[in-house]
DNA sequence: TTCTTTTTTTGATTTTAATCAAGGTTAAGC
DNA sequence: GCTTAACCTTGATTAAAATCAAAAAAAGAA
């Protein structure tokens, strides 16, 4: 009777190996796999293929057809718009758990391109399309993930059309130090709401920052320079960022102050 | 034999009647609606109140607890957002058909506010996701809604980020004059793309436009006095615009020139 | 209607962040 | 390791939109 669940799952044929990728994911409590049991896992894994990215990689090209959907298994991307003379936006970063291409649009309306190395969960868009109808739940987690990205998306939109650029590097610096980015198991959570670091690695280029924040590198290199010299933060070669003092930096980003 | 469907809609009790309100509704087609039967528009119409506002009046309060979802019925509202001390981003502005409220979070995010006068049907958010659960059709509805909202919030986060003053009118300009406003019934359609007007109402003040396109009232006035000089476009009184060469408006609108 | 208030337009000035331009770092390739 | 290229920071200048200020136009009230 030891462990007679382990034993059906690897069982001894290889198809059913085959069919537990899923169920035997890190992330399979997390996202949109989070409401499925193990047999809807199972129906899952069979659409799933795993892709694997370097950074700079592309992984959607913006207004390709839309034919695959992808949830981020491991490492950071970027959403990005281009206008024709090649002014750029960063529209988002997404994180391990993010999902990303279900636009209902046949055309993908931005690239997404790897910040770091990557690995995604690629599905074939009209089969999970199909399969969303047969599983409620999921139609209503996505839902939710998606009512959460509006949310968001707003929020962005003051920032960027309402805040001041120190105000907006206060705010993107707590948005970072709010996301968690270990893989480590365990039940379902939020990508965000665990109790916020105040170590962190800005994984993406200054230019990527300025691209998300409406911002020239100049900008956005000077203003991390007066937040250092005012004891706001702290910076370890380029990537790393020391918050020593968030009170500030979140009166800060709020617009209570400068 | 004559209207016999007539007759077994309106039939003889005032119960019928009261739960046909959604039936008769002049935009059944549209919208969330337009993907429910006769049978489900009856349940909508029990759990639905319509609600009326004059112009400035504030439909729901953002922080407050998201206790209702409306749908527009006839008029034009805006969504804002306020920072602590007073500057106000204009998310968007909503028309009928459109959906508001549904977040999915507990408190709202924004503000709602009427522009003109308005009718909207409101539903007691509890009851309307309990509904979600038993018709996947309209969690699927919702779902594509969505997608589309998120699409044009990020056209929007583009062009609050990186588009000219000049720039973003012109988009604006284009994006309302391919809004329908008339409340003609008929089949299911989508609230953009009939063809573009080149004479429309601007119902909003130029605070609202300026306050939705990350600018102040002057430099919204000035460019409007510019497009005019240049002949893209006349004006008639304060409200009415015409559109005199879309061509040029749709170049500027892209960064295609100035 | 006239008077008042609100909204919009226009003008002058200031401020801010973009642009232009080097110089330093860090990372990558050989 | 060294060399080169990419990335980032800092400084000087410019340009663009915000701000300040006032006049004009429209809407609303009496």
């Amino acid at each position: 009777m030891d462990k007679p669940q382990f034993d059906s799952e690897l069982g001894a044929s290889p198809v059913v190996r085959t069919e537990s990728i899923c169920r035997n994911c890190d992330r399979r409590f997390d996202s949109l796999c989070g409401v499925l049991n193990c047999d809807e896992l199972d129906i899952l894994s069979e659409m799933m293929e795993h892709q694997f990215f370097e950074a700079k990689d592309t992984i959607i090209y913006e207004e390709d057809e839309a034919k695959n959907v992808y949830n981020i298994a491991e490492g950071i991307l970027r959403l990005t718009k281009l206008l024709p003379d090649g002014r750029r936006l960063v529209t988002g970063f997404l994180y391990p758990g993010d999902f990303v291409g279900l636009a209902f649009h046949d055309n993908y309306s931005y690239s997404v391109e790897a910040v770091t190395e990557v690995k995604v969960c690629r599905f074939p868009r009209l089969k999970l399309e199909a399969l969303l109808k047969e599983i409620p739940k999921l139609e209503s987690k996505l839902l939710g993930m998606m009512s959460n990205e509006l949310k968001e998306a707003q929020d962005q939109m003051m920032l960027l059309g309402r805040k001041s650029p120190k105000e907006r590097l206060a705010s993107f610096l707590l948005n970072i130090s709010q996301r968690k980015i270990e893989k480590s198991a365990g039940p379902a959570r939020d990508k965000l709401l665990d109790k916020p670091n105040n170590s962190f690695e800005l994984p993406m280029s200054r230019m990527d920052i300025s691209d998300y924040l409406g911002l020239t590198i100049e900008t956005v290199s000077r203003t991390l320079t007066t937040f250092t010299k005012n004891g706001i933060i702290s910076t370890e070669g380029r990537k790393k960022i020391n918050i020593l003092n968030r009170e500030k930096l979140e009166d800060i980003a709020d617009g209570d102050l400068a």
